[in-house]
DNA sequence: AGCACGCCGACT
DNA sequence: GTCGGCGTGCTC
């Protein structure tokens, strides 16, 4: 006799789906994409319900309960997340649980839904007695339907006057669900509406066409900074509006882009625009609301980190990628997506237009525009400022300064400050010195858990080790020799503040890292303060190169230049080109053009010398043959597999294993290693990867599925993770 | 991932 | 003689 079953992805890290029969009770309002409790081994757990339909029941157990009134993943949601957990080899459960707002996919049950009063004027005409319920009433009327939240805003303490108001007829109270919203209480930012230039305007009449045909169409926004990305995105999204359609805007992080979401904002709020924000800063709740408004189309537009790519929009008509070359929009641990290259899958299966816009573009996208497979459109004008910067190499080798500073970039500073102006400085290391050195015997201080050096932090009298988090007091004397002259080695942005200081005396000098900006607001505040002008010096990690515009700067220093263009990845010069163009941008956007000034020791480098030049064509051309001819992305294509474990032994083994079964099968796929991941010891365990390269992407997938076969073969104590398309190698 | 079953060392 | 160590096997 048929029954209605139910197949589950149960949040496990597990394959394949359960199949569960669904009692008579539930079988009328049981629908896909909603969650299930279910009893699952001896336990009871959380699954989501993928497909319905009717078959024997025999031998299957039944689903408990329905957690859902309405499904939570609509139809085209779980068709993106099922591609993804088919591509980067992760249990589809655990790919439904991180996607879904935190707090839902758990195994706790759902999160309270808020309901509030809201209130009506009824056709009464006359007015009420008391002045203060009159003065709510005449509120009300003007306004139509008023919650009291809203209420509140405007009139203290209004309980006993509005009940008063419904008993004599004058008001109707019905109950709505409430939208725990973070911006409600947050003034409107004003909108100010630019005209575009020509090619601000014929690049958006290329979207403008791509979102009329309505099919899937794929762009690459190349706009210098300046050049006025930002206005191109809004004029696109209203567009889609236009025609009724949904926009998706993802953004590298929220909180380093608050210029972005209050110009959303401004634009579009006012005209009465549903508008969604997520953030890591949104409470369980908040989150939850905001999920639900998207899944009732309550919500035209939706702004996000990462995560927001899989925002539930049924009627998605633009996805936007704010710079797409930003390595947050890859997860790095657990189900590692790229949620730039999902955008582009979603834009396939939803057929709508998928913007990546950057002011330097990965150098996959700009392949692909390239290639022809996604279209290029350029913005090459400074909208809003004039010249491009100056920017000048000041080679170490000539001359190797005493302290973080070159000579060149301290007359340039002291030249800057006699100016009024504000200087920007570059170095990519946080904390004091990068580690501690006895003098006398030479022995560093290493991190327990991993194996790099711990970082010294002078203010909070530290050192800690920058990948787990391991802190200790700094050593009196060295446990080899019982010397006492330990000696910070190199410097890091806590030391070069001080040292500009020091150099300084007269100038206000700020820092801005991770250290500095952890605490809530923090960030915002030297934001406000350098827009202010109460800073002349502003020393930073890559974070200052991000997000901001700060009218004031004229000179950009660089310090740490040769650190990135130096790490083990092939990626080292794309990263190095990228990050110095940003900074560079950064100086003198107000009047005339800055200066820049980076210091190197390879200064003939092709990533250096084009960005000193700002010609992305000519790095383009310039690292192509490298990534030819040893076929890496976006020539070829790469998985890596990391193996950890207890011991090295054991992890090494297990490796060597593994590499050898994978060779015996790998077809046109090259198999590199097992080597000794470039942190061989990361949070206690021992590492080793095997990086598996391929011109075809297919056979790379197949070689994949021996590896599932023989997954059970790895002894125990020795976990594998699967990084598909990995962005770093660590 | 949980959770239980299962077969070997130090305790009342 | 048991309590419990975590190895391994399964979950519709």
């Amino acid at each position: 006799m048929p029954e209605l079953i139910a197949d589950i992805a149960v949040n496990a890290p597990l394959k394949q789906l359960f199949s569960y029969t669904v009692p008579d009770a539930l079988a009328g309002s049981a629908r896909v994409g909603m969650r299930v409790r279910i009893p699952f081994g001896r336990r009871t757990t959380v699954g989501y319900l993928l497909e319905l339909r009717q078959g024997s029941g025999e031998g299957l157990k039944s689903l408990k309960e329905l957690l859902d009134e309405q499904p939570l993943l609509p139809p085209e949601l779980l068709k993106l997340l099922r591609w993804a957990a088919d591509y980067y080899l992760h249990p589809l459960g655990q790919v439904i649980r991180s996607a879904l707002p935190a707090g839902l996919g758990g195994d706790k049950s759902s999160l309270a839904v808020l309901r509030e009063p809201v209130y009506r004027a009824s056709d009464l005409t006359e007015q009420p007695r008391g002045e203060k319920q009159r003065q709510l009433l005449e509120f009300i009327r003007q306004q139509g339907e008023v919650s009291l939240s809203q209420l509140r805003e405007g009139f203290p303490a209004p309980h006993a006057a509005l009940s008063r108001l419904v008993e004599l007829g004058f008001l109707l109270q019905s109950e709505q669900e409430r939208r725990r919203d973070p911006f409600l209480t947050e003034p409107l930012p004003e909108d100010q509406s630019l005209t575009l230039n020509q090619e601000q305007a014929t690049a958006l009449s290329a979207l403008s066409a791509a979102l009329e045909a309505g099919g899937f169409a794929p762009f690459l926004l190349h706009g210098v900074t300046g050049s006025g990305k930002t206005e191109v995105y809004l004029r696109t999204v209203a567009e889609a509006l236009e025609r009724n359609r949904q926009s998706l805007v993802l953004v590298p992080e929220i909180a380093l882009t608050p210029q972005l979401v209050a110009r959303f904002r401004a634009r579009f709020e006012q005209q009465g625009v549903g508008l969604a924000v997520l953030h890591s800063g949104l409470s369980d709740g908040e989150r939850f609301d905001a999920w639900r408004a998207i899944v009732r189309d309550e919500v035209q537009i939706v702004i996000g980190a990462r995560s927001a790519i899989f925002a539930p929009l049924p009627r998605l008509g633009l996805i936007i990628v704010d710079e797409e070359h930003e390595a947050s929009y890859k997860q790095g641990e657990g189900f590692r997506y790229n949620a730039r290259d999902l955008a582009l899958v979603r834009g396939q299966q939803q057929n709508c237009p998928v913007l990546l816009g950057s002011a330097t573009p990965s150098f996959a996208s700009y392949y692909r525009s390239e290639q022809g497979s996604l279209t290029r459109l350029q913005l090459q004008a400074r909208s809003h400022a004039g010249e491009m910067p100056q920017v000048e190499l000041i080679d170490l080798t000539e001359q190797t300064p005493d302290g973080a500073l070159a000579n060149r970039l301290i007359e340039a500073v002291q030249q800057c400050l006699e100016r009024r102006e504000q200087a920007l400085l570059l170095l990519n290391r946080r904390g004091f010195a990068p580690f501690l050195l006895c003098s006398d015997c030479g022995t560093s201080f290493h991190c327990p858990n991993c194996e790099i050096t711990l970082t010294f932090h002078q203010r909070e009298r530290q050192v800690r080790c920058h990948y787990c988090d391991y802190h200790e007091p700094p050593a009196e004397s060295c446990p080899k020799c019982q010397g006492l002259n330990i000696t910070p080695e190199g410097a890091g942005t806590e030391r070069l503040e001080q040292e500009l200081a020091e150099l300084f005396p007269g100038a206000r000098v700020a820092r801005m890292d991770r250290d500095t900006t952890s605490r809530k607001g923090a960030h915002q505040k030297l934001v406000q303060k350098m827009m202010a002008r109460q800073i002349d010096i502003l020393v930073g990690t890559q974070m200052i190169a991000k997000g901001h515009d700060f009218p004031g700067v004229t000179l950009v220093g660089v310090l740490g230049a040769d650190s990135i263009l130096n790490l083990p990845d092939f990626r080292a010069a794309e990263r190095s080109f990228s990050l110095l163009t940003q900074v560079a941008g950064r100086a003198g956007r107000a009047c005339g053009g800055g200066q820049v000034l980076i210091q190197t020791y390879n200064p003939e480098h092709y990533a250096l010398d084009c960005a000193a030049r700002q010609d992305y064509a000519d790095f383009y051309q310039q690292e192509l043959p490298f990534r030819q001819e040893l076929g890496y992305p976006p020539c070829g294509h790469l998985i890596n597999l990391v193996l950890a474990g207890n011991t090295a032994g054991q992890v090494k083994g297990a490796a060597e294993q593994l590499a050898g079964r994978l060779t015996a099968a790998a077809g046109p796929v090259e198999v590199l290693g097992p080597s000794p991941c470039p942190l061989a010891r990361l949070r206690g365990k021992s590492r080793y990867q095997i990086l598996l390269k391929s011109l075809e992407r297919p056979a790379l997938r197949r070689l994949l599925g021996t590896l599932e076969e023989g997954r059970g073969r790895l002894p125990k104590g020795v976990a594998l993770t699967v990084d598909v398309d990995p962005l770093d190698m660590f």
